[in-house]
RNA sequence: UCCUCCUUAGCUCAGUUGGUUAGAGCAUCUGACUGUUAAUCAGAGGGUCCAAGGUUCAAGUCCUUGAGGAGGAGCCA
C-alpha cells in the first residue's frame, strides 16, 4: 500500500466514517488494557486530538503489541466503529499493525506524563511529540499563513530582502560576521588590520538585522511591500523574549504618513489574531486549559484576568488605545507607582527612554489593553524616523501588548532628503556607504512608512507561553546552537 | 553583561541542627485484571547527591571557585 493512501487523524474525526476500513499513521503516545484488549493513543500530528486504536490479541501478536509502545510508530489498519468506552465517539478496530519504527521505553525520553519547559528544551528533537509543542507549531504556521493571506489580500508583494549585507548602519543591534577568510591567519594589510578585500565579497560583511532599508528600496517601486524573514542579532540578551535568530515581518508603504502606517499596524494584528481564533480553536483550547493549570501553581495576583482565547477576542475586537510619548511621560509622572517611588526608574522628565516597567503599567494597569505609542523624542530613536514639525519628536511607533511589551516598532520614514542628511551628520552615520539608501530621496521621494513585528512574539501571545525559546522549533540563544 | 535563585533516580521533587544503609510520586520492568481514558492494584530494579578544591572525627547539607539552567534588568522585535 502506497504511504500516501493513509488517512489523517483530523480527516477521520472531521468526516466519522463509521463502518469503513482506514489506515493510520502515528505515533503511540499511551498504551493501556489487559491481555484480552489493548488501547494505544494514536497522534499523527494533523490535530491534538489522540485517536483511539483498539487491538484484540486474536487479531495482533503479542509480539507486535510489545512493541507499540510510547513513542513508537505505528501503522494501524481497521475498521471504524463506534466507541463503547467514553472518552471518544469513534474508534478503530485493528486487523493489522504494523511496527514502523520502535522506541525502547527504556531510552525514550518523553514519558506520558508531564515534563518541565527546560527538559524539554534540552529535548527539541522531540519536543514537538508533545500536545504543547505540537499546538504551539501548528498556531505557528497558521500565524504565518495568516500574514501572508493579510498582505496578499491587501495586494502587497513579498519581497525577500538579502541575509547576507555589508551594512547595519541601521544602528539595530550587534552582527554576526560573514567571511570565509582562515580565522587562524586572516590576511592583513600594511596597517596590520584585517583585509577584507581578500575575504569572499571583497568587504567586511554580516548577517542581517533587518530587511527595513532593502524594503524602503522596493516600496519606492512596487508601492506596498512586505518582508517575512530570518533576521540576527549578536546581543547577548538572556530574556524570555530575545532570541538571537528570529523571524521578522516588515511591512514597508508609500503613500501611508504616521497615522496610516498605524491603522494598518492595528488592522493587521487583529486580523491575524482572528485567523488563528477562526482556524485553530483546538489547539487554542488546549493552550488555554493548560495556562490555566500553570495559573493554578502561581501566587492570585500573578494569575491572568483572562483566559487565553477570551484575552486574543478582546484585543481583536477592540481598538487600541493610541497615545503620544509626551501623554505617556504625563500619566507615568502622575501614577501612583511613580509617586510613591515604587518605579526603578522614576519619570521625572520629558526624554527619558520608557523603561519595561513603565511599558508595562501603561499596558497592564493603566489602559488595559494594546497602546500605540507615537513621536517619540528624537533622540531616543532611529536616524530613518521622520521629524516631526515640533522638532523635537520623529514620527515613530511603538505598540505595546500586555506580558509581550514592544511587539511592533515602526514608523513614517524622513523622505527629504536635506533632513535625512542633517540627521546623519548628526548620528556620525557614513553617508557614502550608504549612497542607494540615499538615492531614493534624490529621485521621486515620497512619503512612505512601515513598521516592523517580531514574529515569535506573536506566537509568544497567540499562544499564551512563557518563554520565546518555546515559539520557536530550534532556538537560538547565546551559547545554545544545539539541533 | 549585571542581580537573584536553582542543580539529589529516566522525569518532577523531598531530604530537619552537619551524624547509621539518601527517600517519595510518576516512568520502566514483572505479575494481576474482559473496555481502558495520563487506567487501576501488587512487587522489583534503578543514585559519580553538577564538577573541583576546602573546613570537620563526620558533608547531599557549611565555605571557595567553576560549569549548566531559570527568573528579573539592560538592549530590542
Amino acid at each position: 500500500m502506497a504511504f500516501n493512501k493513509r488517512v489523517k487523524i483530523k480527516t477521520i474525526l472531521d468526516t466519522n466514517p463509521i463502518g469503513t476500513e482506514v489506515t493510520l499513521m502515528g505515533w503511540v503516545r499511551t498504551k493501556r488494557g489487559n491481555k484480552h484488549v489493548s488501547f494505544i493513543a494514536l497522534n499523527d500530528g494533523s490535530i491534538i486530538t489522540n485517536y483511539q486504536v483498539v487491538a484484540d490479541p486474536n487479531l495482533i501478536s503479542e509480539e507486535v503489541l510489545k512493541k507499540c509502545t510510547t513513542g513508537a510508530c505505528l501503522k494501524v489498519t481497521g475498521n471504524v466503529v463506534e466507541s463503547q468506552g467514553a472518552g471518544q465517539s469513534s474508534e478503530l478496530n485493528a486487523t493489522a499493525i504494523v511496527v514502523l519504527g520502535e522506541a525502547d521505553p527504556e531510552k525514550y525520553p518523553l514519558q506520558p506524563k508531564k515534563h518541565s519547559m527546560e527538559f524539554l528544551r534540552e529535548n527539541a528533537h522531540l519536543r514537538m511529540r508533545t500536545n504543547t509543542f505540537s499546538a504551539v507549531f501548528r498556531v505557528r504556521h497558521a500565524l504565518a499563513y495568516a500574514v501572508h493571506k493579510y498582505f496578499n489580500d491587501k495586494g502587497f508583494f513579498y519581497i525577500h530582502t538579502p541575509i547576507i549585507t555589508a551594512s547595519d548602519a541601521e544602528g539595530a543591534g550587534e552582527t554576526f560576521k560573514v567571511t570565509t577568510l582562515d580565522l587562524q591567519h586572516p590576511p592583513k594589510t600594511a596597517e596590520g588590520t584585517i583585509d577584507y578585500k581578500q575575504d569572499f565579497f571583497e568587504r567586511e560583511t554580516n548577517l542581517t538585522v533587518s530587511g527595513q532599508l532593502e524594503g524602503e528600496l522596493a516600496a519606492m517601486a512596487l508601492a506596498d511591500i512586505y518582508t517575512f524573514g530570518p533576521t540576527f542579532r549578536a546581543e547577548n540578551s538572556n530574556t524570555t523574549r530575545h532570541l538571537a535568530e528570529f523571524w521578522m515581518i516588515e511591512p514597508e508603504m508609500a503613500f501611508y504618513d504616521a497615522e496610516d502606517n498605524a491603522d494598518l499596524a492595528e488592522d493587521f494584528l487583529k486580523y491575524v489574531i482572528q485567523y488563528a481564533l477562526d482556524n485553530c480553536a483546538e489547539d487554542l483550547a488546549f493552550l488555554d486549559a493548560r495556562l490555566q493549570e500553570e495559573d493554578k501553581s502561581k501566587p492570585a495576583d500573578q494569575r491572568s484576568e483572562m483566559s487565553l482565547t477570551d484575552k486574543l477576542k478582546f484585543v481583536a475586537d477592540n481598538d487600541f488605545v493610541r497615545i503620544t510619548y509626551t501623554e505617556a511621560i504625563e500619566i507615568l509622572r502622575n501614577s501612583t507607582p511613580n509617586k510613591k517611588k515604587k518605579f526603578t526608574y522614576l519619570i521625572d522628565a520629558w526624554g527619558a527612554d520608557l523603561q519595561s516597567e513603565h511599558e508595562r503599567f501603561l499596558v497592564e494597569k493603566h489602559f488595559k489593553k494594546p497602546v500605540i505609542l507615537t513621536d517619540y523624542p528624537k533622540d531616543i530613536k532611529s536616524f530613518y524616523m521622520r521629524q516631526n514639525d515640533d522638532g523635537k519628536t520623529v514620527a515613530a511607533m511603538d505598540i505595546l501588548f500586555p506580558g509581550i511589551g514592544e511587539i511592533v516598532g515602526g514608523s513614517q520614514r524622513e523622505e527629504r532628503m536635506d533632513v535625512l542628511t542633517a540627521r546623519m551628520e548628526e548620528m556620525n552615520i557614513p553617508q557614502e556607504e550608504m549612497w542607494w539608501y540615499l538615492d531614493t530621496r534624490r529621485f521621486g521621494a515620497t512619503p512612505h512608512a512601515g513598521f516592523g513585528l517580531g514574529f515569535e512574539r506573536m506566537v509568544l501571545f497567540v499562544t499564551g507561553m512563557g518563554n520565546i525559546r518555546d515559539v520557536i522549533a530550534f532556538p537560538r540563544t547565546p551559547g545554545n546552537a544545539e539541533f
